[in-house]
Order: C-alpha cells, then sequence, then structure tokens
DNA sequence: TCTTTTTTTTACCAAATGTTAAAAAAAATC
DNA sequence: GATTTTTTTTAACATTTGGTAAAAAAAAGA
C-alpha cells in the first residue's frame, strides 16, 4: 500500500512501522478527471498532496493570464504553499493537467503528527529543504540561461511531461510565450 | 542577547526558556571583513548563519560570471544550502558584501538540537517553508515581469539593500548585465 | 593628493523574446 | 464522421536585453 509514497518519503529518513501507521489514518485518495481543480483561486489550501498518478499545474491568472508556477511531477508532493503555511486565500490554483490519483492529507492531521513524532516533523522538513534547492536551481536557470537552454534542460529532466502536458503550459513554466517556445522548436528539432 | 535573532526565530514559533538555553552554547559570533568569505568553493558547507549585521551575497561562477542567486536581507539566515542539506562541496560561494557580524551554528549541532527538541525542529522546518515562498514569488517575477518592474519591486522591498550593495551584484540578481541595469536606471529616474 | 583600480555609465549594434494576427493542426463535441 | 473548439504554428514587426568597447565616475591604495 502507497509503495510510491514510502519510497518517495524513504529518500528523507527513515521511518519505523509505528511511524507509519500513524499517518495511514490520515491519508485520503483522491481521484481528479482532467482539468477539474485540486485548489481554487481565494480557497484556503488545507491539505497537501502527493501525486501518486497524473499530473497537477499550479499556476495564477495575471491580467488575464495564466502563470504557470509549477507543473509537478509524477510522485511528488503539491500544494498551494503560500496559503497552506499562511491559511489565507490562495491566489494559486492547482488544477489537474490529465486524471490524476493523488494521496491526500490535511494540513491539521500532518501538523498534528508532526507533534507527535519528531521524526515526521524531519521528514517535513527535508521535504521542503529538497524542494527550495530544486526552486533555488530554476532561479540560477532563469539567471543564466536562454529559453532555448532551458527547454532543453526540462526535456531532459522531465521527459514524460512532455508526452502528458499541453505545450502553452510549458512554455509558461520556462517563462515564455507558446509561440516563442513554437519558434524555439523548429530550430531545436533541426540542429540538436 | 542575540534579540534580533530571538525575534525573528519568534515569528515562526514561541520557544521557551528552556529550549532557547539548549541552543545558546551553540551559536557563535564570527565577524567578516567586506569581501571575505564565509562558504568558499568547494568547501562544504557545514554551518548556517544569522546576519546580526551586514551584507552577505551568495553566487557562482558560470563561465566566468558571478551569478548572485541571493543577496541576504539583514537579520535573515544564509547558507549554501545544496552543499549544506548534502555535505557535498559547494558550486555556491558566500561572500560578505560589507562588514558582517554573523551569529553561526553549526549543522551537527542544530541536526543535534532537532533531534533533542521538536519544536526546533518546527522552527526549521517554518523558517525553510518561509523561504520556499519567497523563492517562489521571486520565480513569478522572472516569469510576469520585465527587468525595469523587478528593479522597481526590489528597491521598494530592499531600500536599505541598494545603500550597501554594489550594483553589479544586484544586477546579477535581477537577471540581467551591469549595462541593463543602467539603462534601466536612466529611465526608471526620470518617468517614475 | 595623486595614481591606480574598480565600478558605473554610455553608445551602438546584435540577438532573444514579445505582440498581434492569422493559418494550420489537433482535440473535443455533437 | 462532421463540426466546433482549443492548441500549436507561422509570420512580420516591436521591444527588451545582451555583447562589445570605451568613457566617466567612484573607490581604493600609494
Amino acid at each position: 500500500m502507497y509503495e510510491d509514497l514510502k519510497q518517495f518519503v524513504g529518500q528523507f529518513a527513515p521511518l519505523s512501522r509505528e511511524e507509519w501507521d500513524a499517518v495511514m489514518p490520515f491519508i485520503e485518495t483522491r481521484m481528479l478527471k482532467k482539468n477539474e481543480y485540486f485548489v481554487r483561486e481565494g480557497e484556503i489550501a488545507r491539505y497537501i498532496s502527493f501525486t501518486q498518478n497524473g499530473y497537477l499545474r499550479v499556476y495564477y491568472n495575471h491580467d488575464g493570464d495564466e502563470i504557470t508556477r509549477d507543473i509537478s511531477p509524477l510522485h511528488s508532493f503539491v500544494t498551494a504553499l503560500p496559503s497552506y503555511v499562511s491559511q489565507t486565500p490562495s491566489y494559486e490554483i492547482i488544477q489537474a493537467i490529465t486524471d490524476c490519483e493523488l494521496l491526500v492529507i490535511y494540513r491539521d492531521h500532518l501538523e498534528a503528527l508532526y507533534d507527535r513524532y519528531n521524526n515526521w516533523q524531519r521528514v517535513g522538513r527535508r521535504v521542503i529543504e529538497e524542494m527550495f534547492v530544486q526552486t533555488q536551481s530554476r532561479i540560477y536557470a532563469f539567471i543564466t540561461q536562454p529559453a532555448e537552454a532551458r527547454y532543453k534542460a526540462m526535456m531532459k529532466q522531465f521527459p514524460d511531461i512532455f508526452q502528458h502536458v499541453p505545450l502553452q503550459y510549458i512554455a509558461s513554466y520556462l517563462g515564455i510565450t507558446s509561440q516563442s517556445l513554437s519558434r524555439l522548436r523548429r530550430t531545436v528539432s533541426f540542429d540538436s
């Protein structure tokens, strides 16, 4: 049960049988059809999810454009973090790009788990540390690499995403328009 | 003693007298002269610092250019996180932009503190969560705003930094060349 | 204070990306 | 399968930013 989750979390700290048993009652499975929402605009993000299957998109509305901050890789944790940590209405929207199977845990339950099990709190800390490091790399990429290099790097790192996610979302994630991405793809496919 | 640190950390969780007493023996004060290093390239980041006074710059060498990932605001935590979390040689370099007064704590001591005090682990988690949220905002800025808007936003959010930090570092932090920043500043000062 | 070094600014041209509009292709719906 | 809607591509031109080089200004050192 929850093998993908166990493997993912296990990277960050070993957890005892008891510690796993403690979290089990709080894990809910939630299915989303393509285009359904996990977090809506203005809603408070009261839970976090692990993508057991499918792809989520985290974006927000900016002058009529949808700005994609994240496209969740398979088997990763996703929430609208600004809302989640401060329990204020979310400007970020989370929507299913494909049909999804999510493992959901409520923040209240998770915080209670953290209170009781220092080891779970450690896992929570390490997971977010790792996410922070990833985000840093993305900032470096924005500073040092032009869009074409960012595109190639993304293709290499997340090849599966390109099979499931519309290019317009990828373009936004890369920080360019879909027209620019289209232009890039034309030249990239020839010379590389 | 350590009032700025206590106030900063206190935002994230209340800490008892005992919990503070437990950390005190591990805090070291370290003075850096301008241009001295806190973490050198290839060194393992074995500690984290709180900037009691002064400004640090986190950057790395990229094709002969120094790419500034962060300029620490006053009273913030700074380390070369990728090296710190994985205890591998750091590609990030941390250098004092001004004379600095740092409060330093070693990772080993901090981890031991986390083991013993769940509440400290909670603080560690919340601090990094907050840093992650900040970093997200910066990514949104890169996607949605041209350099001029990012510059104006930075002036508004960190006015003090502009009084202490050379413009070339600010330019790199904004993701542009110092020539471009110079051009921006000329037009900005006229029309706004 | 004078000299040297570093930083910032200016200018010109090149490259990358945006904007607008429309066509083509693909996907969804009937 | 035909129709409608959405997504992707193409094109022309505009804007932003980069690259190179040099001058000006500021800071550091003698």
